[in-house]
DNA sequence: CACCAGGCAAGTA
DNA sequence: TACTTGCATGGT
């Protein structure tokens, strides 16, 4: 595939995506904290439920570093059950803040400060988080312009032919690095708005929607 | 009732 | 490397 055609055909898609959502707000928190431990609770897990645990974690006044660092793990399962796999992600949670201490003493700011690839690598590191939570961290809770790619992304645009349908990760994500500026804005919203359109319309294993937006715009 | 959700890691061959 | 399975609640 060409490189000017899919750059064009991106920002299309976005323009469109953009006219019939609208702004997204991504990401959905008070502080840059929510945002790490968001991205560890949603995995493969509808948000409303994320909402809940986050709810939890408030109440409980659990949601900042002094105070998820201290209470202990079971009780931090407990908290964030209603997200599902609560032991599991209870761990990662607890396996990203083992990380922060003992690399950047604690400070987001000085985790956020050095380089992003070097930053990916290290989150890639820790047990628990994988591409997709590693790079939401990056781009919504550092401002990194670092493209999220999700099951929506691979679902949407390998139904639309833009790429092979068991495409890896990375090569999912160079198609939007590569044919997109390396924007935050853009990517932040973009990915919002992908997941919107999963959510909505696009939902299931169903071959192709007719409904979708993006269908409607071929034949260029 | 079955299926799905803003994944990831560990085990097997 | 390429599959498969466990993790788990809650909405549709």
């Amino acid at each position: 595939m060409k490189r000017t055609k899919h750059k064009k055909s991106l920002l299309r898609i976005y323009d469109l995506l953009y006219k019939r959502f609208g702004p997204r707000g991504w990401w959905p928190a008070d502080t840059r904290l929510e945002i790490i431990v968001g991205a560890i609770l949603t995995q493969n897990t509808a948000w409303v439920n994320v909402e809940k645990a986050i709810v939890n974690l408030k109440k409980a006044r659990a949601l900042d570093l002094k105070q998820l660092s201290r209470i202990p793990e079971k009780k931090l399962a407990g908290l964030i059950r209603p997200a599902g796999y609560y032991n599991i992600k209870a761990g990662r949670i607890k396996n990203f803040l083992t990380f922060l201490d003992g690399e950047y003493k604690n400070s987001l700011e000085k985790m956020f400060k050095g380089n992003t690839r070097a930053l990916r690598k290290e989150l890639l590191s820790i047990k628990g988080i994988g591409p997709e939570t590693a790079d939401s961290i990056l781009l919504y809770a550092g401002k990194k312009p670092v493209f999220v790619v999700d099951a929506y992304t691979r679902r949407i645009f390998s139904r639309h032919r833009y790429i092979d349908e068991d495409a890896d990760y990375d090569h999912l994500q160079r198609l939007f690095s590569r044919n997109l500026a390396p924007n935050v804005r853009l990517f932040n919203e973009f990915h919002a708005l992908i997941v919107e359109l999963g959510k909505n319309i696009c939902k299931s294993k169903k071959p192709l929607c007719n409904k979708c937006p993006i269908r409607r715009m071929r034949h260029d």
